[in-house]
DNA sequence: GGAGTTCTTCGACGTACGTCGAAGGTGTGG
DNA sequence: CCACACCTTCGACGTACGTCGAAGAACTCC
């Protein structure tokens, strides 16, 4: 019987989180990775900065090239921490010239706040 | 000059994070942080069923050698996870005599879902 | 088309994490 | 004190993560 290297399972999380709260009972553990993963992204404290600068401007979107030197780090490292929250439907980019303007999701944020607040429903 | 290797720096977590909101501003790279170890802690699958397990019962709670067959999880294991839990201030556990009683800390984790809530305040 | 800007991807490096079995407490009851 | 139950700690294993420099893509303007 063939070995397979235990490995993270891929999920599509483009749409809001959509499970019972968790303090309303046990929680089957497909919801638990979905909201894992969700929360992963966000758990990282370079994250949860760039949220934060996102969120201050909202309307506008902020691009890659000036959030780089806002928090001290390399547009690189800053391209794959903005991966990081786009594929958990975080955030959102959208192209304008040269420039990516990202952009919060806020639908999104919220959702997985209600799944986490334990005095929410 | 020595090259010190860069390791995470310990932060006490054991009172419920308080500082202002994702959504009021650019937030400073300390309070980022907090907020994001605890995430952390929040951010596995496995964590989250422990959670939701825990607020079911959060009046009696919950001991390890009930939650370790649960999740199809050793015990050491599910020890593991709970000191997790225990040092971002999420959790408590009592002894009465040789069972550990696992609760949540449900300030904590309501103080937690505030900072995120881009809608709350 | 070519030079320049912005952004992403790739490869590599060290560190952190999840899991287990085995060993070490801590407490209860004969 | 000894046997037993529960829980945690330790050591080891493979995988995942954050960071960077360098190379590649996408786009603009001359």
């Amino acid at each position: 019987m063939a070995v397979v290297p235990k490995t993270l399972p891929v999920v599509d999380l483009s749409a809001p989180v959509c499970c019972a709260p968790l303090a309303s009972g046990a929680m089957d553990p497909g919801d638990a990775l979905e909201v894992a993963l969700r929360l992963k992204a966000l758990a990282d404290p370079v994250r949860v900065q760039l949220m934060s600068l996102l969120l201050a401007e909202a309307a506008a979107g902020v691009c890659t090239c000036d959030l780089a030197p806002a928090l001290g780090l390399t547009e690189a490292t800053v391209s794959h921490h903005l991966r990081q929250l786009r594929e958990a439907g975080l955030v959102e980019g959208t192209r304008k010239g040269t420039n990516v303007f990202y952009r919060p999701r806020i639908e999104a944020l919220g959702a997985l706040c209600r799944v986490i607040d334990p005095a929410c429903c």
